[in-house]
DNA sequence: TATGAATGAGAGTTCATTCAT
DNA sequence: GATGAATGAACTCTCATTCAT
């Protein structure tokens, strides 16, 4: 049983998080600390009361999205069994995500080193999946290492999310984009 | 004919813009202008003598790079008529600008809407090339749409520059796995 | 009688003093609120349910401080008869609480005007008891107005107090150099 | 020869010193950089544009201040060949700089770690004429280690500065009771 | 043309203090 | 009486840009 207290501190907490990350997902991860603390209601001070530093709320902020993704992926990838499901679930999830999962891979370099390695993590629970699943179909595809087809496939969802004022500018991508893209890598990856 | 100044003046520019590349090679698009002017050997106010804002900068020496990109492109594109020999060239050449080449993929959302626009007509132009190469030898090719082929391509190579930490953190990533990366993509594409 | 409410009420603020006594003796001055409050295990509230401000509780540690060496100063004072017992005494007595007097005088000027008022009191009881033993002994010693022989043993003290840091940075400086400034002084006041 | 603008940026330099050394005389060391800047007439970021931090511009402040008491220490001790001349030059010394001196003293533990040790090194040029003249007057005055006899006198002259507001709030202490500090030194350390 | 000193808005962060619980 | 989450003004420092020289 929770004070109000503790419940209303817990708010505060999820709505800086939350806050942030709508604002990252719209401006990217050059938002002010300012922006977000008026955004969310607070004062600029209470976002220092949360977490001690920028970096940190970045960290927890990456790691609560990496937590979340990964449980999804877990959760969703456990009753797929082929490989056509599987790239579906991938894209539906990302698609959920996908303006902060956009500003997450293209200012990766900007971000402090935690949430970098954070952000890591998360890739290889989606590679722990994908490599079950081509080992058990390996028979039907192509011989080529798992590593280099998980990477052919990051790489080509990562090009499209990337380059989406090309590709898509007004809608979004993987909607627009997404079974065009698990249509030709399971061209490609069949022998 | 040019006068002593116009071409002292088109020195100083040169010397802007090369020493910009290298710096920003080194340190990314958060060097600053003051950085840049020390290392160039001139003043600070300078740099704005020739480029209108920090902008402009950015514009124009993408603008330059891309084209001696491109003009290189189109040069070593000519001779070679077949897939296999163009991927292995356009990775060369990337490799010769492999640190630059990483910051303007890694911290593109960075840039001014200008400088973003430039990278992307490069691009065009090695996809033309890629297109005119995958047409001739389209009848030993999956039948995929051939963009599709080219962004499977350009997907896997950015993949592996963007996360160069992770795969080679020390040594050119290309020069490491760019042989893996032609092998697999014309393992998978061939029919 | 007293209530178990005003009870609790005096030792927790019994505690706040004691512990930013400890604090400021280690820390100096510039401590936080916060971090006597954690130290002390109360609340970070508390201290402003006892002390109006930080200036508040300032006061009355020195005031609290100042009674307390006043009287000890006072009860010693009164069985020494001449004034070698006296400075020595003097010294033992600082001594006891040479790290938080050295921040006191080292930092005096932070302090708010009050707590520097109440610090100057007890110097007066200092004061007063070196005055008779000096008028006691004024045959003996150097014609010079008593004010100044004080000031003079007292200036003696707190420069080798203050300067802690190049005489005896890492053991107290009074337990090092305490009988040479007495015998100095002693030797200097002699006729 | 230096040009125009050379002397306009020592001339900002010099400016920011010396109202810093105002400011510092007037408010103490807790003045902010910005009240400075507003005073000396310029932009904020001027300041930083001449030193790097604030503990930067402590230290070239403190440095310049000792660099010119240095030196005028060493002019005039030259030319007094007596102690008591000596006890004079330094108070009269002082007193030229009394507000300032005050706050070094005052404030000692608050300023950067290099800072103080600047301030350290005055005192040892001031200690080395001391010493000089105290060796040559030596037949004539107390057989008290030399150390002693000059710390003696630096605690009194000091503890006078330090309680300038109980001794003598509104006028400079040294006017008002620099003679008594000489005489009744002269009057101790005499056989 | 080239210079570089000056600018000032805006960044992240700190901390004594308040007040609903 | 005690709590501790929230506050917001104030701090030092950064940097693209300007303009008198």
């Amino acid at each position: 049983m929770k004070t109000k207290r503790q419940l209303q501190k817990e708010h505060t907490r999820k709505k800086i998080i939350e806050t942030a990350y709508q604002i990252y997902s719209e401006q990217g991860f050059s938002a002010t600390t300012a922006v977000i603390a008026k955004e969310a209601g607070v004062s600029h001070g209470t976002i220092f009361a949360h977490f001690s530093s920028l970096d940190e709320l970045l960290c927890c902020l990456i790691q609560d999205f990496g937590d979340a993704l990964g449980s999804e992926i877990h959760r969703l990838a456990e009753t797929k069994d082929n490989i056509e499901e599987l790239l579906k679930t991938h894209l539906d999830l990302l698609a959920r995500h996908e303006k902060f999962y956009i500003r997450l891979i293209a200012e990766r370099s900007l971000l402090p080193e935690d949430a970098r390695l954070t952000f890591s993590n998360i890739q290889s629970i989606v590679a722990f999946h994908f490599n079950k699943a081509f080992e058990r179909e390996s028979s039907t595809i192509k011989d080529v290492p798992i590593p280099l087809l998980f990477n052919t496939w990051m790489g080509l969802v990562h090009y499209y999310l990337l380059n989406k004022d090309l590709f898509s500018p007004d809608t979004p991508v993987l909607e627009r984009y997404g079974s065009k893209l698990t249509e030709t890598f399971l061209e490609l990856i069949k022998k």
